[in-house]
DNA sequence: GTGACATGCAAGGCC
DNA sequence: GCCTTGCATGTCACC
């Protein structure tokens, strides 16, 4: 079954009218829920419950109840929770806004996707059912309670198949305390959300579509709901009449956008029930008001919600790793109170159409600033319905991530869930990092421009101080696993990714993962960083000035030829580069192998410590051409000992042209952390022979033998060596 | 003698 | 048959 589902926000009468009126979007996507999540859903309830979850039956029932925009129902303190149906997936009664349907089924169908569009105006405050609640504490509890306990206002106009009372009418009642608020259902043992769901597809059909129109010309039945409160009953009958006129508008409505609308797009949009009230009251009040009131809905679902779905559909491709990104953002709901914090923590942002109730099929509790705690979704990915109703890419993590070069990414994202993009493992927080939970689109892809003022412009210095925490909290956590010696890989990986990305994006770090589907590492920002000028802008590039001349005993501390920085291509150099080791390239470097031996003592001295010998991705930026390279970091064991290797290096080594006696010089840039490789061509002076490739094994023997005790490690100071770019420098 | 490292080479996978 | 991966071994510098 359809629904659409007109939740209102309580709250403000002035505004609330100020906003059906005029600024519907904005007043609809305003969450605050600062009363008890009055919603009003124009509900289509598919017939009968059974038929409905079985075979996806689509009839749409029109309800139309004035009696819906109760007014009197007491005002319920703010819950920030509560405000959309994104955290009333995933929280307790009162988030959830609240479904009226008028049965078990119809409020099934119609909170989880039901699909038919259905107006169904309910009160909240009706009393929760127990269970429905039971991942809610605190406010929630309290909060859902009352919701619920008004949730017999609907007056649903069901179908003749009893909708919502398949199990038998007399259960509407019961179905309706069970299922008050359709994020419940979710949770509940007793619905079959997977039907649900597939139902919810079978709503996109079309042709599903015209057939319910053509249903809902035949029969507008009176929803049998009976209520706890038997004046529920008659608050319904007596707006049995207000019913008919108000199934006409939307259904009138309803035929005109049948080709746009779906059930899908109906079923998303919630308006608060006090907003509605309060809206009818501002519009007069009575039974023309309440008309105009549903118009000026239907119209703003037209103009707004459509429309926004349209084009956001466009940029859906773009939307998942900003989803991500929010999602995982640990200070997203770093402040409790901060309802003005842009999605997914802010709630009071919400958009109909980027927000959808999302499942919680298995829930882990995660505490929540507004409920305390709440249950946080995971996985697998939801349903189809608990995505954004505009279409947006899933929330759930990225597919493995593939081998081979990286692109490069603005924001890594950490494929493992376990982490988030600033390697604070998901669980840590108190705040609900789940992706599920706050599926998100980047307000750059809002198009309509008074959401973004409302939920971007309002929160702009929230954002800022959000922003700052989030660099402090890195910075301290980057020292912190610094001083663990990167014990903590991936995490720093990601941490340093989004650092670098913010301070140096010229860098263009990569994250994705490397080959093998391990993790690119970017590695820690140095707990002290070192003063030293890299080998680039010194005379002696050696170990010694890196720090670690002791590290390599057989390495002479000899003059080494300082590459220029090649400003051809590019490249300025940075004082914060740390010069980290250096390698002679032998035959085996060069060769098809595409792997690199490491000085074993500069590779344990400055290279993230490795746990297991298959490595670690390391993210490393050419310095001369600035493309960066996924190679990975590894060991063998070697006896007793290890030998290390920098592998996937061909490309890197064929692109820059290396051969033999040349030489690979790493860096890590201090500010954020990342690695740089620069490959060195040494020349032979003048009148020698350029190192040319031995012509059998033994010559290559000879000749690295002879290199060997020459060079080592550290080029001579008497070759001639020359930049990728053919700089030469003595 | 020991450790580091260059590379030979075997095993397995892939075309 | 070629390529990749990974281990084993030989060589050499250093202690």
């Amino acid at each position: 079954m359809k629904s659409l589902h007109v939740a209102a926000n309580g709250g403000d009468l002035a505004e609330d009218c100020g906003i059906l009126a005029g600024d519907a979007d904005e007043a609809i996507l305003m969450d605050g829920m600062d009363d008890v999540g009055r919603e009003i859903w124009l509900n289509d309830h598919g017939g009968d419950h059974s038929h409905h979850h079985a075979h996806g039956d689509d009839d749409l029932i029109v309800h139309h109840d004035p009696s819906l925009f109760y007014g009197d129902l007491p005002t319920l303190p703010d819950f920030p929770c509560m405000s959309s149906s994104s955290s009333s997936s995933t929280s307790p009664a009162p988030v959830n806004a609240i479904v009226s349907s008028a049965s078990s089924s119809s409020a099934a169908s119609s909170s989880t996707s039901s699909a038919a569009s259905w107006a169904i105006l309910r009160s909240d405050g009706e009393d929760p059912a127990p269970n429905q609640n039971q991942y809610g504490s605190g406010k929630c509890d309290e909060s859902s309670g009352a919701l619920q306990s008004t949730a017999s206002m609907e007056i649903p106009l069901e179908t003749s198949q009893g909708f919502g009372c398949g199990e038998g009418g007399g259960d509407c009642i019961d179905m309706m305390e069970t299922f008050g608020y359709m994020d419940l259902l979710d949770s509940n043992e007793f619905f079959d959300t997977s039907a649900i769901f597939s139902q919810d597809d079978d709503t996109q059909n079309p042709n599903l579509m015209d057939q319910t129109l053509e249903r809902q010309q035949d029969q507008v039945v009176v929803p049998m709901l009976e209520n706890n409160s038997g004046g529920d009953m008659q608050m319904m009958n007596s707006s049995l009449e207000q019913d008919d006129d108000l199934a006409t508008v939307f259904l009138e409505w309803l035929k005109n956008n049948k080709e746009t609308v779906s059930a899908e797009d109906l079923r998303k949009v919630k308006i608060k029930k006090a907003t509605i009230e309060s809206a009818a009251r501002r519009l007069g009040g009575g039974k023309e008001a309440m008309k105009q009131l549903l118009k000026l809905i239907l119209e703003w679902v037209q103009t707004n919600h459509l429309q926004r779905r349209r084009t956001v559909t466009t940029t859906n491709n773009n939307n998942l790793s900003y989803q991500q990104s929010f999602q995982q953002d640990p200070f997203q709901n770093a402040n409790p109170n901060n309802n003005n914090l842009i999605p997914p923590s802010d709630q009071t942002c919400f958009s109909p159409s980027t927000w959808v109730p999302t499942p919680q099929p298995q829930q882990a509790f995660v505490s929540d600033p507004g409920f305390g705690y709440m249950p946080a979704p995971s996985y697998p990915p939801p349903p189809p319905e608990y995505l954004p109703i505009l279409e947006s890419p899933p929330s759930w993590p990225p597919p493995p991530p593939q081998s081979g070069p990286m692109p490069h990414q603005q924001f890594p994202m950490p494929p493992n869930p376990q982490y988030n993009q600033f390697g604070e493992p998901t669980g840590f927080t108190g705040y609900n990092m789940n992706p599920y939970q706050y599926p998100y689109i980047p307000p750059g892809q809002m198009r309509d421009q008074r959401l973004l003022r409302l939920c971007s412009s309002a929160t702009k210095e929230a954002r800022k101080k959000r922003m700052a925490r989030q660099r402090r909290f890195l910075s301290h956590h980057h020292r912190h696993n610094n001083n663990n010696n990167n014990s903590t890989n991936q995490q720093n990986q990601n941490q340093v990714g989004e650092t670098c990305t913010a301070v140096a994006p010229q860098l263009n770090p990569v994250a994705t993962t490397a080959t093998g589907g391990t993790w690119m590492y970017w590695p820690n920002v140095p707990s002290v960083p070192p003063q030293l000028p890299p080998p680039m802008e010194t005379q002696l590039p050696t170990m010694d000035r890196a720090g670690s001349a002791s590290a390599m005993p057989r390495q002479q501390v000899v003059p080494v030829p300082v590459p220029v920085p090649d400003r051809r291509q590019g490249w300025k150099p940075e004082k914060n580069l740390r010069f980290l080791l250096q390698k002679v390239l032998k035959q085996s470097d060069v060769g098809n192998l595409g792997r690199i031996v490491l000085p074993k003592k500069e590779a344990e001295t400055h290279l993230p410590e490795l746990e297991a010998r298959d490595g670690i991705s390391l993210a490393m930026e050419d310095i001369g051409t600035s493309r960066v390279w996924n190679m990975r970091y590894r060991f063998w064991p070697n006896n007793k000992s290890r030998m290390y290797l920098l592998e996937n290096t061909g490309d890197f080594v064929k692109t820059n042209g290396l051969q033999e006696g040349d030489f690979i010089v790493i860096y890590s840039d201090v500010k954020c952390g990342k690695y740089l490789i620069r490959g060195v061509k040494v020349r032979q002076p003048t009148g020698q022979k350029q190192e040319a490739p031995p012509s059998s094994a033994a010559a290559t023997k000879r000749q690295n033998k002879s290199q060997r005790n020459v060079n080592n490690n550290s080029p001579s100071a008497s070759v001639v060596v020359a930049s990728p770019a053919s700089q030469t420098v003595k």
